[in-house]
DNA sequence: AGATAAGTTCGAATATCATCGAACAATGAA
DNA sequence: TTCATTGTTCGATGATATTCGAACTTATCT
């Protein structure tokens, strides 16, 4: 499987992040990866949506810039672009990270 | 002209208030009351969109509880909630207020 | 009362989004 | 080589969003 594109952090712009923010599901991969480091897709199959659902929420996050892949075998691995994230809108993240899943 | 609705502070949420803030108009404005405090709505008129339109987005944002209204005569004055969003969102705005617009 | 000004609401057109099943691609195992 | 597994992509459908002009509401001014 080729690698699916994701924006170098140059071409990260804000309102997508906040898009890809705005919907419960794609929050809970976020809180997940900022704890857990780094997931494999079919760990948030427990999401209760279909594969091709849940693989459009990752390609959002991950056409946003929120999220990169590294691949190993047939297992592709996400993790957070925290440093670059960070970078560009410093506090951003941390501050979406620690919300509970009440307030969603 | 009786007052819009606007959510209890009990009723905020994030998701809402993330898709409000993933539009670039509704950005400048939030941006615009965390500098000059309090607006009315005619003063968004330079950002060209159609007055219905502007009404819009305001109501947008305030349905999602980042803004507050306050009558007087025919003119709405809005300003930010940031109080009330900074006890239930802490760093949450203050990280998207500082954000330059050529990052949206 | 009539005219004006500030905003909201309505209705319609267009675009974007979320969701799913089915088909596809790539790897690894039997 | 065949099969199973992991994940993406395609096409369709129904739901939401964006945008505008027109109509409406409320307050103010003459």
């Amino acid at each position: 499987m080729r690698k699916p594109y994701q924006p170098p952090k140059s071409e990260i712009k804000l309102t997508p992040i906040l898009h890809a923010l705005s919907d419960p599901n794609r929050l809970r991969i976020v809180q997940c990866l900022a704890t857990r480091k780094e997931q494999t897709c079919s760990y948030y199959q427990k999401l209760n949506v279909s594969k091709s659902t849940l693989s459009h929420h990752i390609k959002v996050l991950r056409e946003a810039g929120i999220i990169k892949l590294r691949i190993e075998g047939t297992q592709h691995y996400y993790s957070l672009r925290l440093e670059e994230l960070e970078d560009l809108f410093p506090g951003l993240l941390p501050s979406i990270i620690n919300i509970d899943e009440q307030l969603f």
